[in-house]
DNA sequence: ACACAAGCAGACAGACTTGTCTATTTAGAT
DNA sequence: ATCTAAATAGACAAGTCTGTCTGCTTGTGT
């Protein structure tokens, strides 16, 4: 395996127990011993946990923002697309890798003071709204910008309560109830 | 100070430290230090720190159910009784001690495995749920009862997302959005 | 063929963690 | 006044954690 293809194996195999079984239960050692690696290998593609940490989030949001594109993309141009952030985030959950918000989980665990961390994740969820915004595009088309923006928030609120909520209770009414509301003021 | 109210007092104590530096990072030690108690006077009021954890989650929301209850109800009877909620957690946020959901956070923290903390946190949901359910009791009256329930749902996940996102993006705009969506639906 | 970078294994430091235990003192009830 | 229960301080066990370091091996480019 070549240096940059390791890293993003160490990686790969990070996310996944950083997802699964959280941030501060994920040991270093853990870590090493599932992907094969030396400690030492590991420091030496990263200074401390804390990088792998903001690599881990980096990874999840690409992988999220390109599947939940394409998924979309591929709807037609209707005022009804956006609605279909709803039907992948339904297929996401049924998928038995699902944990709930990879951001909010990472959060809750930090100090306040770790701002790298928040300010990346704040990045991330202003580029979300960035996608519900392009998927909106058709939608309040003769209302001020002011509105679309408005509009493009609330639709916002709408799927992170989905999100948490539908992994806080182990079952998708909230993912239903935040589409049958979204469809209610589009 | 008695038997009960030192155990009162220790609960004071660590759930200012659990909500506001979280679970993990908070430890027994800082707990006894700042209560001024010992560290077997602790153990004698509870057998370990999951134990101390249900006893935060369930003063937060004593506190919160009761003092949420005591503002809203002091609103007039009408349909927009229930955007009061709204109000509320923008007092909350303007306070200094606002710091997101205690139960997400906590969540957040632990494994999946532990029943324990993951039940008494649904447990709490539902009865927030119950206290919608209670303050929409004007609304939606000439609806069948399936209605008013998925709305009360709605208004749910509506309120979550203004905790989370106001936290989350440290700005006040996920509440009134929320609160905007809500009084669309009602 | 040789050099250098990158991998390996794992010991180790040093600082944390929860929970137990001993030994002593305090305070309230009968 | 005496007895019992609960408080005190703090050492300690047994484990966790991150990150560093040494010594050795492998592989690739020139």
């Amino acid at each position: 395996m070549k240096g940059s293809e390791l890293r993003d194996h160490i990686i790969v195999t990070a996310s996944d127990l950083f997802y699964r079984n959280g941030y501060n239960s994920t040991g270093i050692n853990e870590i090493i011993q599932k992907s094969g690696i030396a400690k030492a290998t590991l420091y030496h593609h990263f200074k401390s946990k804390e990088e792998l940490c903001l690599s881990y989030l980096k990874y999840m949001n690409t992988k999220f923002i390109e599947s939940i594109k394409e998924y979309c993309y591929s709807r037609p141009l209707t005022k009804n697309r956006i609605l279909s952030i709803f039907d992948y985030l339904e297929e996401f959950f049924d998928d038995h890798s699902f944990n709930g918000c990879w951001c909010i989980k990472t959060v809750s665990e930090l100090p306040q003071e770790d701002k790298k961390i928040r300010t990346e994740i704040q990045l991330q969820k202003k580029q979300f709204i960035e996608l519900i915004s392009e998927l909106t595009q058709i939608n309040f088309k003769d209302k001020p910008s002011k509105y679309k923006e408005s509009k493009d928030r609330q639709i916002y609120l709408l799927y992170e309560s989905a999100v948490g909520e539908s992994h806080l209770h182990q079952m998708n009414w909230p993912i239903i109830e935040a589409k049958n509301i979204c469809s209610q003021i589009i």
